[in-house]
DNA sequence: TCATAAAAGGATATTTTTGTCTTTTTTTAA
DNA sequence: TTAAAAAAAGACAAAAATATCCTTTTATGA
């Protein structure tokens, strides 16, 4: 549904999030074991985040990334728009240029309407508010739990 | 939203079934001019498609594709999960191996519903009726009208 | 039977996405 | 002031998606 690339950027986002909530930065390293995620990749997608300023990034000893409450409270339409474009939301579900009421494909009205519903779905829907998912649902940002990271 | 090989894919099935409607069998030149395709991708598409079973082709002077009544009454979400794979409905939107209401992921409940919806809607929406809205209510199937195919 | 038209199949090219590695810059603290 | 830790940046590699081209097979009709 989702590439990789915004996949991974909003289980990364989610978990800085919750760390930042318990007032911890976090490194690279931490993020993408804690998400599963290949760390190099990790780091590319957070480097967009840094610079799309949906989080921060401190570099040097003791830094890492981190969100303050303001950018806890973007959505994840935001992460989602920036890593597929507008046009996901927007654009014809047959990939037609032109597809609108005036000129509709013949799956327009079909699918418009579930796909708008989607769009405000995230859009309503901060990340801190999945960060609290997790912490006071247990909802997961990997596959195995948090209790067998052996460390 | 869906990758360029399955827009063609349901473009073409939509425009053979309205050619099949009218008692025409088509060749990849027309089906691909009159929807947009590339000719050669398009060629690949409907080969697909064919091997699936939801169009005819027939080789040789006369051949070209076509849809049988029932092939007709196929739906746009067998073409989807033909180029997608059944895991685009189906798999977390976080992208995680393991995700169901006993382990979500902090988007689960919110955004499995929607997604549920959609696949209903394209369950219940057959190739047919899709041609029908071309044919009745002018949908299109590429970005030009009709009118300009200069030939 | 032969030329022609069409799909099928195979090979290849291009672009995008995904993923990795190495170097550089910045910050901290010893 | 220097070593260590961290992000940033750039280069590269691999895989997948998109796209094109060429050859082969099949059917038609003259």
């Amino acid at each position: 549904m989702f590439s990789k690339a915004c996949e991974y950027a909003m289980r990364a986002a989610v978990y800085i999030a919750k760390c930042s909530m318990e007032g911890k930065r976090v490194a690279v390293k931490e993020v993408a074991e804690a998400t599963d995620i290949p760390e190099a990749f990790a780091s590319k997608v957070l480097q967009r985040l840094a610079r799309a300023g949906l989080v921060d990034s401190l570099r040097g000893k003791k830094g890492g990334f981190s969100m303050s409450a303001s950018q806890q409270k973007r959505s994840l339409y935001e992460i989602v728009t920036l890593f597929e474009g507008e046009a996901y939301f927007n654009s014809c579900v047959l990939g037609l240029p032109v597809c609108s009421s005036q000129n509709p494909c013949p799956l327009h009205y079909q699918v418009v309407g579930l796909r708008d519903a989607l769009k405000k779905s995230l859009q309503q829907t901060t990340i801190r508010k999945a960060a609290t998912e997790v912490v006071d649902a247990g909802a997961r940002l990997r596959f195995s739990s948090e209790d067998d990271e052996s460390h």
